[in-house]
DNA sequence: ACCCAGGCGGGCG
DNA sequence: CGCCCGCATGGG
């Protein structure tokens, strides 16, 4: 069994792994020891980072170096992002705060299951249930024989389950919202049919999902497609937005994304995540 | 007890 | 259209 090393530079695992991405939702990270581990379609992926955010090294698998590579957009220039987006003294203090948190890409259907379940939610539950629901759901794993965890559930699998079985999960109201959603993407919509679209056709079909509106696509776009310029307007987003770029007046969400794309334009998204993770801290 | 959470859908004016 | 409200549930 070979491993590979990849060096970083620019790479906080824990901020990036903690900022309520999905890999905040549904991976097991050990800070202490900087490893991470989490399912990716018939296999368990387990990273372990050493070194600091300015220069590390992840040790993986060597089967696992193009999906850990591409799960943390390692190929991102993060001075380039940080040059384009720090344009006042909010976001260069966000930056400064939260050095190399990064955006992660991830699986399309994985993403739009754990933004649905976001929706007026808070964090630990998210996480709460979206474990639930892999492990009660998802296929399992095995590596030698022996069962190591299971894998995120496909639409095909959850569009047979039933409403009352995610509400079991701690879903609430949302289950019917995955039910829909699962069946929706199964009969209706291919996910990996979006890939290679424009962020405005991607949105514009993501919007015809069940349970997901405005917030939940920009999420999808931005993490499952690698859309950066779409802008996620939640309520930390939209609070503080408010506050320090518009005098504490409350502003309709249109007027929100405008100001973002003029300040970031394709790194919206970028800022976005330093927005809302600075923002949230400070209250 | 009370308020809030990475919002959305439906109904009303 | 735009606005407003209910919504399941657990954490702080």
């Amino acid at each position: 069994m070979g491993y590979d090393n990849i060096t970083t530079s620019c790479f906080n695992m824990k901020h990036t792994i903690e900022s309520a991405q999905p890999l905040t939702f549904h991976s097991d990270y050990d800070a202490a020891n900087g490893i991470l581990t989490y399912p990716k379609e018939d296999r368990i992926v387990t990273v372990r980072h050493s070194g600091d955010h300015e220069k590390g090294s992840l040790r993986v698998d060597r089967r696992d170096r193009k999906e850990v590579a591409g799960r943390f957009r390692l190929s991102d220039n993060m001075d380039k992002v940080y040059a384009y987006i720090e344009t006042d003294a909010f976001m260069k203090g966000a930056t400064a705060r939260y050095p190399g948190m990064r955006l992660t890409l991830n699986d399309p259907w994985e993403t739009t299951l754990c933004f649905i379940l976001s929706q007026f939610n808070n964090v630990k539950r998210i996480r709460a249930t979206t474990k639930s629901i892999i492990n009660r759901f998802g296929p399992k794993i095995y590596s030698d024989g022996v069962l190591v965890g299971r894998g995120f559930p496909s639409t095909e699998v959850l569009q047979k389950r039933k409403v009352s079985d995610f509400v079991a999960c701690g879903a609430g109201y949302r289950a019917r919202y995955i039910k829909a959603a699962a069946e929706y993407c199964t009969e209706n919509l291919d996910l990996e049919s979006l890939r290679g679209k424009s962020y405005e056709d991607t949105k514009e079909e993501l919007l015809t999902i069940p349970g997901v509106g405005s917030k939940v696509a920009d999420c999808i776009a931005l993490m499952g497609y690698g859309k950066l310029e779409a802008f996620p307007i939640d309520t930390w987003v939209k609070r503080t937005m408010e506050r320090v770029y518009f005098g504490g007046r409350t502003k309709k969400e249109e007027a929100i994304r405008e100001l973002a794309f003029e300040k970031w334009g394709r790194m919206a998204g970028y800022a976005q995540q330093y927005l809302f993770w600075h923002g949230r801290q400070q209250g």
